[in-house]
DNA sequence: TCGCACCCCC
């Protein structure tokens, strides 16, 4: 996006979170001079993505009030994924059926969102129900939305769930490859390898072969499972076997071999990619970096920062909070700093996880106020707090009862609901002990009506 | 469909 893009964006953004009353919001939104793009309505909704009321305010307001701007069915899913996540049910199911009534016909993508924060959400049936509802909606399942289904919920490591589903519907839809390594995957990642190996084998018996993809997943399967002699020697069976062995590969063993402290063995590995004529990604020289700030020294690690910048590498956001999370463990606060400031001059953030990186250092040395800076820092770059930056800040602030800081805790809490995320029930009562036992009987009563009013109402937020 | 980070706390 172009700099005057980017300045409408920000503008906009700020004009919305600021606005407290909805008519003189419609009145700003809803202007003439403002030409609504779907790409426009699309970065405003990412930058609310933490403050979901508001971000399902500004899609209704276009929604209801625009007299010409039709939402494009992308906007639709971002607004049916913050519903979602919001856990507002009825909202979502609303959207779903405003854009049948405008001919947007919801895609494979809307289903895959809402199953994958119906499973977030602890209710994976719903998931499945919502898929196999599908063509009520006008869309059509195919086996790329089977195997969609199947990954979400493997990831939320429902896998015995997802292996059951599996077997009912896999003559159905004709399951392919990717169908069988998105279980196998799925076993992996909750450690059952032997269970993957068993879905390949299974594969293998019903005509299909394993492919590059198959073969990496039992990689990452083994290391992550601690088994890491088993994932070196099917490490060595590949290159034996399979001459097409690739950058995931090599960064799968780079990670793996470096977690559990064999840095030399890693640094070995990267070096031998390179000289297969293996390009190492970004991704490789992240895993090798975190590591290093890991298992060896910060020191070490900056200067492999330093030397994919020499080789012309661009480095992402995983790059720097790698290196900055080390800087903080090793003390270096104000180097870590200068990272952050690195990263905004390459146009890459800090982003919301960096803040947490820091903020978290910062507060667990007792510097809470410091902490609090980087809070409104962030804000004023348009990077909204996260459900992880409210309970870093808030379970920081009992390390000593202090009066003040429970009252900021107790702020923090108010905005945290205020912006739809939902404070787990020890957050509330530790606030509600902390403001009782320093003599603030009023705020906590006023935090109290607040919880009974969370646990009570379902979520439904007012557009 | 696979590789790299962040995160409440257990």
């Amino acid at each position: 996006m172009s700099t005057a893009a980017t300045a409408t964006t920000s503008a906009l953004t700020n004009l919305i979170l600021k606005s407290t009353n909805r008519q003189s919001l419609i009145k700003s939104l809803i202007c003439p001079t403002i030409h609504w793009t779907p790409l426009l309505v699309n970065t405003i909704l990412k930058h609310l993505w933490n403050h979901g009321p508001k971000a399902l305010q500004f899609f209704d307001i276009l929604l209801q009030n625009h007299p010409t701007y039709v939402h494009s069915a992308s906007s639709f899913d971002h607004a049916i994924d913050v519903a979602a996540r919001l856990r507002d049910y009825a909202t979502v199911f609303t959207l779903l059926h405003r854009m049948r009534s405008l001919r947007l016909h919801p895609t494979p993508k809307t289903f895959a969102i809402i199953a994958e924060r119906y499973v977030a959400a602890g209710k994976p049936d719903k998931a499945l129900k919502i898929f196999l509802s599908m063509h009520q909606h006008g869309c059509f399942q195919d086996l790329r939305s089977f195997n969609t289904i199947l990954d979400v919920l493997c990831k939320a490591k429902r896998v015995e769930k997802a292996w059951n589903f599996f077997k009912i519907l896999r003559g159905r839809f004709q399951a392919d490859v990717v169908s069988y390594n998105t279980i196998a995957n799925g076993w992996c990642l909750i450690k059952r390898t032997n269970k993957a190996l068993d879905t390949l084998k299974e594969m293998v018996e019903k005509g299909l072969s394993p492919n590059l993809t198959s073969y990496n997943i039992m990689l990452k399967g083994y290391f992550r499972a601690g088994q890491i002699e088993e994932g070196w020697k099917f490490f060595l069976e590949m290159k034996k076997r399979r001459c097409e062995i690739d950058v995931v590969t090599y960064t799968t063993v780079v990670h793996g071999l470096g977690v559990v402290g064999e840095v030399k063995r890693a640094r070995k590995v990267f070096n031998e990619m390179v000289d297969k004529g293996v390009l190492p990604s970004v991704a490789t020289y992240n895993a090798l970096i975190q590591v290093l700030c890991k298992k060896d020294s910060v020191e070490n690690a900056v200067s492999v920062f330093e030397e994919m910048l020499r080789k012309g590498y661009v480095p992402n956001s995983i790059t720097f909070n790698v290196v900055i999370r080390g800087l903080c463990h090793k003390e270096q606060m104000e180097k870590a700093m200068e990272y952050m400031d690195m990263m905004r001059d390459n146009d890459c953030g800090p982003n919301v996880q960096t803040y947490n990186i820091v903020i978290r250092y910062f507060c667990d040395a007792g510097e809470i106020g410091k902490g609090l800076e980087l809070l409104e820092k962030m804000s004023s770059e348009n990077c909204l707090p996260n459900l992880d930056t409210y309970n870093i800040l808030i379970s920081s602030m009992f390390v000593r009862k202090k009066s003040d800081d429970m009252v900021v805790a107790g702020k923090l809490l108010i905005e945290m609901v205020d912006r739809g995320f939902m404070p787990r029930r020890l957050t509330f009562n530790r606030i509600l002990d902390g403001l009782l036992l320093t003599g603030n009987q009023g705020f906590a009563k006023e935090i109290l009506r607040l919880q009974t009013k969370c646990s009570r109402l379902p979520r439904q937020f007012k557009l």
